[in-house]
DNA sequence: TCCCTTCTGTTGAAAATTCAACATACATTC
DNA sequence: GAATGTATGTTGAATTTTCAACAGAAGGGA
């Protein structure tokens, strides 16, 4: 576990608290290790929604399947990550997304009744994590918020640049590298696969964008 | 303002606190009401998110419009329910969407930092709110997902039928009434609503759905 | 009641998406 | 290096959406 110490202290959940103290908070929460291997799912939609996660190596999908297996991906969760908090502090009994590893995974998992519900002890670190957990949670809504933006817009163009836009913003950077090979990037998007293969064509061959693999450029804004 | 004490009583953020409380407590909070009409835009997309509003009388809509016009409804937000908690708590600068009256409405505004920041006086009303509020954040977040959920699909008809259905499994009824017109519903679906109009009339005539005005009543599942 | 405005439904053409099938590029393994 | 499997790009047909324009219905006010 001290292995990822590193991670657990960047990790916002733990925010205001020391390292030292971590050892002692982690018993108190009682979470414990899980590894994932790629393409594994962690939790299946329909699940008790009781646990929250936090990635400490790899990453993690919100998938979502309807019954025809059209995949939809809700978001990438990335190192140092959280997934589940949301659902287990709206207090649902059913988890609607499953979480699938994108790559080999560690995942930490703390029982989020744990976290919310003060320990007999009153630690004084419950109040920190709560409000760290306030805030967590609302950057969710943000994920969440980003992710309504790009299925707001119409085409696949739109959803494309959409998307791409943010991340220059999110990355600082007109240059990055995206969580997602082609046919995730179109399931994140909500759109066909070859369809969006066209449109960045497209958009290369306009000299707006510049891509070798999951590696994009973007050289002017459209 | 003691008129709204029945809704206050009822809104999630003042859950476990007892109703003579809430007038030392809303002077604490440091509130202001303020009332907007009908189509009124409360806050501009853009202005600081440092304020959360609570839905007193009437309702609004968080909306979204592109350079071209095209607006966007992320979400309705009715009497006792909240809006900007999330990009506040999130410690955004700008709001990401603007609030517009949907009904003549009365809106109680509260500074976000009077209800994150523990106050000097450390009132024991605070550890309450914050816990309180990091239920309401995460409900938004299942506001979203079901939003997400819609625009996921890719057809009008499937955003149509997953929006009622999730009506009917929230309102607990197969007949309810929805807080949108045509071209409003056609805003949150994020589909043209001619298009939408031709749904409606389709799944009609198939015996599928009956509907006067924004009032829907689902006969059988598809 | 009449007029006017707004909302809703209908239609046909244009545009975009999806779908299926295939071609090519890339990576890994043997 | 060859072979295999996966990922990506390309194409054309079918489906669906969007767009624009109009007609009818509903509601409010004079």
């Amino acid at each position: 576990m001290k292995e990822f110490y590193g991670v657990l202290e960047q990790c916002p959940l733990f925010d205001g608290i020391r390292m030292e103290e971590l050892t002692g908070l982690l018993g108190c929460l009682g979470g414990r290790k899980l590894t994932a291997s790629k393409d594994q799912t962690v939790f299946q939609e329909g699940e008790p929604a009781t646990y929250i996660g936090i990635v400490l190596r790899g990453g993690v999908q919100m998938v979502r399947q309807d019954y025809y297996g059209n995949r939809s991906i809700v978001a990438y969760i990335g190192v140092g990550g959280l997934f589940g908090e949301s659902y287990a502090c709206a207090g649902m009994e059913a988890l609607p997304v499953s979480i699938v590893a994108a790559e080999d995974s560690v995942i930490l998992l703390i029982d989020a009744r744990r976290i919310t519900v003060c320990c007999s002890n009153a630690c004084a670190f419950h109040t920190r994590i709560i409000y760290n957990m306030l805030r967590l949670v609302a950057s969710m809504n943000l994920i969440f918020d980003q992710k309504i933006q790009i299925t707001s817009k119409r085409t696949t163009r739109e959803k494309l640049m959409t998307y791409l836009m943010n991340q220059v913003k999110l990355q600082n950077s007109t240059s990055f590298t995206i969580p997602y090979d082609r046919q995730e990037l179109a399931d994140y998007l909500e759109v066909d696969r070859s369809g969006l293969s066209v449109q960045i064509s497209k958009l290369r061959s306009e000299g707006v964008l510049e891509c070798h693999k999951n590696r994009f450029t973007v050289l002017k804004a459209v």
